[in-house]
RNA sequence: GGCGGUAUAGCCAAGUGGUAAGGCAGAGGUCUGCAAAACCUUUACCACCGGUUCAAAUCCGGUUACCGCCUCCA
């Protein structure tokens, strides 16, 4: 089965043809380093990455770039609010991104390119445009015309016209039409800045994704994704720039995730409404924030609230309670052949109705609900009096295989208990064998404090950890 | 004004032609010394109005509500 994904650009799920058989090149919209990141950064970082895991679980390698936007206004004013250098700041949030976002589960990305590591490239490109003719030079500023490339507004979907009228000028720009674009900014005093043929300054924020795709990917890339706020103006410019150079397609495909609302309104950091990713997994699971996030499709918006949040943790405990049940199971599993091929096959279905869904534009709502059928007959199986140590090794295999798809990941196999409490445990048998409840329920809940709950199983006493 | 999205049970959420997946919460039951886990049962006039069709949540037209982009933003 091939996979379809929803292309911005046609408005139309289209089948995933790869520039390269077997290879995927993706390139993703990275943060601007100037503070932590709030769950709405989080959500592309999710939602690209189970994208990127499910490419390499069906056998393609991933090409997988994300940026940081490391030289930007925005870092120069928290550099002069907090008295410190561009760079320091940069660091400090680049790192602080890679733990929340390692926190959640996110593969390291093939490479993290910054624009300062990359100014040579950025330099050239904007010099070539100048030549071509589809930049101008203005007293240090380097505007991009985009009135003369002729595919402007395909993104998007609008004409170019439209477009002109939301555009305007800001007062010290020196653009000839409204719609011009910086691709570079001439540097005020004291402000950070390299040296460039239009004299000192920094880039402007769309040249660098532009500059960085072509430099590590390629002219022409099979995937680029970002937020659905990134679709304009940002990639509909990246698209200019880009093909105004190369004169071939940017991108094949365009994945644009949706927003994450608090109380049904937007987050965003300049409304403040945010909730930082490190102070919610101070308190939250990660991975149920991750499992959270995926529970919806990637394209439709979430609403973020604590309710919600816990929902979804009571929800991953139901798989991973009949994970952990399985790996009990298995210890008193034979080799049983009765039965087992039918379980196994069936097993084998969950598989592909996982990849089914997973084919159809990464739908993780769908892809989880087959894990909850998954979960279902596994517990359903669990109820045999006798279970095939195969068939138990197949149910937990494939949970985890497929729930790795989604970064998700299981504990291993049980760590081993102090011999106290093991001898607690023992002594528990021999009271409820001699029909002592109140010293095995004192046991229990002795135990419970320290955070180790008991099940009584026809199989035996099973223990986990709360 | 231009472009776009969403509206499905108490809550969350799939489903884009053949009378509604899944999860959470609730209720009842089975199992159990009790508990836990699990299993079984149980809850939908698919925003509204028209149309196309043998057949529509699903296509078309219209209405309403909410939201987003067009300015930094995931």
């Amino acid at each position: 089965m091939s996979i379809k994904i929803y292309n911005t650009l046609t408005r139309q799920k289209e089948t995933f043809h790869p520039l390269e058989e077997g290879k995927v090149s993706m390139y993703v919209c990275g943060p601007t380093v100037y503070n932590y990141i709030h769950i709405g950064n989080a959500r592309p970082a999710i939602v690209f990455d189970a994208v990127r895991r499910y490419f390499e679980y069906k056998g393609y390698t991933v090409d997988y770039v994300l940026n940081f936007t490391d030289v930007d206004d925005k870092i120069i004013k928290a550099a002069h609010e907090l008295g410190e250098e561009v760079p320091d700041i940069a660091d400090r949030f680049i790192d602080a991104y890679l733990e929340d976002v390692g926190a959640l589960g996110v593969k390291k990305a093939t490479r993290n390119p910054r624009v300062m590591d990359t100014m040579d490239d950025i330099i050239a490109f904007i010099d070539a445009l100048v030549k071509k003719g589809n930049a101008y030079a203005v007293d240090g500023d380097v505007y991009f015309k985009p009135r003369s490339f002729n595919g402007y507004g395909k993104l998007s979907h609008q004409s170019i016209d439209e477009l002109r009228s939301g555009a305007r000028i800001q007062v010290g720009e020196k653009k000839d039409d409204p719609l011009d674009f910086a691709l570079w900014k001439n540097a005020k005093e004291g402000e950070i800045a390299w040296d460039s043929p239009w004299g000192k300054g920094r880039p402007g924020w769309h040249i660098e994704c532009s500059a960085m795709v072509k430099k590590y990917l390629g002219d022409t890339i099979d995937i680029h994704a970002g937020g659905q706020d990134l679709a304009f103006p940002h990639h509909e410019n990246e698209i200019a720039q880009s093909e105004a150079m190369t004169g071939k397609t940017f991108a094949n495909y365009w994945m644009h995730n949706g927003y994450i609302n608090i109380d049904n309104e937007k987050m965003s950091k300049s409304l403040g409404n945010f909730v930082l990713t490190r102070d919610l997994i101070e308190h939250h699971d990660p991975q149920v924030l991750r499992f959270f996030m995926l529970s919806v499709h990637y394209r439709n918006p979430i609403n973020f609230t604590e309710e919600l949040l816990e929902g979804a943790k009571n929800s991953l405990e139901r798989i991973k309670t009949a994970y952990y049940n399985l790996g009990y199971r298995k210890q008193s599993s034979m080799n049983l052949t009765k039965d087992t091929d039918v379980w196994l096959e069936k097993i084998d279905d969950f598989k592909k109705a996982f990849e089914e869904a997973m084919d159809d534009d990464f739908n993780t709502a769908n892809a989880i609900s087959i894990l909850f059928d998954l979960t279902k007959e596994a517990n359903l199986y669990l109820q045999a009096d006798q279970t095939a140590t195969a068939v138990i090794e197949a149910f937990q295999e494939s949970m985890l295989n497929l729930l790795g798809v989604l970064g998700i990941g299981m504990k291993d196999e049980e760590d081993l208990l102090d011999e106290d409490i093991d001898a607690l445990i023992l002594e528990r048998n021999e009271a409820r064998k001699a029909r002592d409840f109140t010293r095995a329920d004192e046991i229990r809940d002795l135990l419970k404090e320290k955070n180790i709950l008991l099940e009584d199983t026809s199989q035996g006493v099973r223990w986990k950890r709360g």
